[in-house]
DNA sequence: TTGTTTACAGACACTCTGTTCAATAACCGA
DNA sequence: TCGGTTATTGAACAGAGTGTCTGTAAACAA
């Protein structure tokens, strides 16, 4: 016995309702009634469930964000050569079976604490590799090692971002990936198509 | 007579208690008794002078957005040759003299819109100067300006949230700009010191 | 079928909201 | 300094939403 039938639907129907509404309304304007009305739900069910309608979106968000660590453990794993394109290869791909609960997150809804905490986090694990690498290479970054992390994961994000964001995506996730590799490893005035300054 | 002392005090003190209070306890636990009682002022005050808290925050990150986009102005004009630093010099400059609310707004605190809406523009307004950019010289994009300008103001974003975030501030805003202008000039491999692969 | 667990509807006190009002105080210009 | 104007104040108000707690009905697992 894993789980009562029913607890999983309310759950699940609970869930799936509020990530409509936060597309179509938005997390703070929500009530915890709009939820259980459009999840065809008791509202008191709720409260057997959740503490509150943060509680929720939490548990909704971490468990995306747990699905999503699990696929990036064998492409980060076979990363730790260069810059592979394969960690951000998986998140579009994982975005794009997901891409309404990607909006949300990605859009900072519901306070933004957990896109923010998970930046942070691959943030500062990104700076940490820079470092190893660096250490047992012996070489010297030329630029401060937590400024390059943050640069190259502000960059993930925000691509991220807008790939979800688009209504018909103009590019697929793996042409995508080429073209920050190309970004990567030419630059950024090789890919404007300009000649850097003398 | 351009405005009333009293509504000048009001308001101001109603803005500075925002902010500390959402450095404190986030906007969204935020009520707007906390807010009137921290800044010494009616709750009736408050309703006289704004329509609800977003308002009262829409208010103060509007002005510091109209502010930083006067400010931008001479450094935006003078960087159509190329990828001078000064734009994102400015923002650290201006970010340095408004820490606190640089850091509410860039957590995406209050539902995160003015951010979202912020960072928008400037891609949109950077990918169409690309796209000019490359039809006046004749030249090709070798990659999605789209993506480009997303990529470049996405980076700016993270360096800038970074940077506020930090309690005492690792490195200048100018050795910041000095970081990010050979990273765009020589790319991800030599700032993190090693040679790209074959 | 049976005992257990969940869903349900309704009621409850509570907090916060946003509005209104009359009295008081501060302001500005003359 | 004065007088008219305008803002602030505290209090009261209805309304919406919250979170909790009932007893009853229904769905479940075995």
């Amino acid at each position: 016995m894993a789980e009562d039938r029913r607890t999983r639907r309310s759950r699940r129907a609970l869930g799936a309702a509020l990530v409509e509404l936060v597309l179509e309304r938005g997390f703070t304007a929500l009530t915890v009634e709009d939820i259980t009305e459009r999840a065809d739900v008791a509202r008191a069910t709720f409260y057997a469930h959740f503490r509150d309608k943060e509680d929720l979106f939490a548990r909704v968000t971490a468990d995306l964000l747990a699905e999503l660590s699990e696929r990036l453990v064998p492409a980060v794993a076979g990363s730790a050569v260069g810059f592979t394109g394969k960690p951000i290869l998986e998140m579009l791909r994982h975005a794009r079976e997901d891409r309404d609960l990607y909006r949300i997150v990605l859009r900072g809804e519901g306070d933004g604490k957990p896109l923010q905490m998970f930046v942070d986090a691959c943030a500062r694990a990104t700076a940490e590799e820079f470092r190893a690498r660096a250490e047992r290479n012996a070489v010297q970054p030329r630029i401060d090692p937590e400024l390059l992390a943050r640069v190259w994961v502000g960059e993930q994000i925000a691509v991220l971002r807008w790939w979800v964001e688009q209504e018909t995506p103009s590019l697929p996730a793996e042409e995508v990936v080429r073209m920050l590799l190309d970004l990567a490893l030419h630059g950024r005035y090789w890919a404007s198509g300009f000649e850097p300054p003398a």
